[in-house]
DNA sequence: ACTGGCTCCTGAGGGC
DNA sequence: TGCCCTCAGGAGCCAG
């Protein structure tokens, strides 16, 4: 399930094999996704040459010299690299052939991902254009999070997990976070003081930094390209933890459900 | 302006 | 061994 680490990291990881590379050839292999793979999209990026691979958020945009490839994973989407005239897998939605002889191929088992295209700047997309702060920009502080948080009731994992107050937390990062900054997942936003939230959004920054470090989270399917998982599921506090004994104090951690997800946390320790 | 619930989808894993 | 059931979840969308 990528989150911003996991996409973090493919990103950096595709880029050298991406970037200034020609496009050759687009095969839709499958069309069913979110949303259909646009049927124009083979012939806009035939011949052209991908100038940039960025994130925003949980996106993915590869750039070209008239419009940007927009890419999101859902929750089972994975992005590979392969010699040309490997086999194809199953799930196999797409595949890129660039003139390096690599073939991108998205292979999306749950079809929650989408690939679109955007002539313009993809940033101003409708999917992208309301989208928060990165986790990673001057503009996310405590002090932002406070100021959004006025009069909120919901959950404050909610809160942070809304992609129109910060970009790319997932559930996993969530919990970590509020972990980290022994908040309870089910305090509503509103009811917050400024202080904690400035120990949250460090909280949030730091465990998405040490995810990134770590190649991210491999907890069933996530790999990079190349097909290396990652290893922050090692440090995983709370996520996936409940009933065993919390990190800090050693009590049971608790579970409930938030917001349809799984919310780990300890009922002693997190307030 | 917010909020919670629904929806898409398939594979893993548990129970029997 | 095999079948059936439940669950997992990103985020757009919609009704209240």
């Amino acid at each position: 399930m990528p989150e911003l680490p996991e996409v973090e990291t493919l990103r950096r990881c595709l880029e050298p094999y991406l970037v200034g590379r020609r496009i050759e050839s687009t095969r839709v292999r499958n069309p069913k996704l979110r949303w259909p793979v646009p049927i124009e999209l083979p012939a806009r990026l035939q011949g052209r040459v991908i100038q940039g691979l960025e994130r925003r958020g949980k996106y993915l945009l590869m750039h070209l010299a008239d419009g940007a490839v927009i890419l999101h994973l859902g929750m089972s989407g994975c992005l590979l690299v392969r010699p040309e005239g490997a086999p194809a897998a199953t799930h196999d939605h797409l595949e890129i052939v660039l003139d390096s002889g690599k073939v991108l191929c998205l292979n999306d088992p749950r079809r929650f991902g989408c690939v679109l295209w955007c002539p313009g700047d993809p940033l101003e997309h409708p999917l992208l254009a309301g989208l928060g702060p990165e986790p990673f920009a001057p503009a996310f502080t405590g002090d932002y999070l406070y100021q959004r948080a006025r009069g909120r009731k919901a959950t404050v994992k909610a809160f942070i997990m809304d992609s129109r107050i910060v970009t790319g937390v997932g559930n996993i990062y969530a919990n970590e976070a509020l972990f980290a900054a022994a908040i309870d997942p089910r305090r509503a936003a509103g009811r917050i003081s400024r202080k904690r939230y400035h120990a949250l959004a460090a909280a949030l920054v730091e465990v998405l930094r040490q995810a990134i470090q770590q190649g991210g989270t491999t907890l069933r399917d996530f790999r990079d390209a190349v097909g290396n998982p990652g290893w922050f599921q090692l440090q995983l506090k709370v996520y996936g933890r409940a009933g065993e004994p919390c990190p800090r104090c050693l009590r049971p951690l608790s579970e409930v459900r938030l917001a349809q997800r799984a919310t780990t946390f300890c009922a002693a320790c997190q307030r």
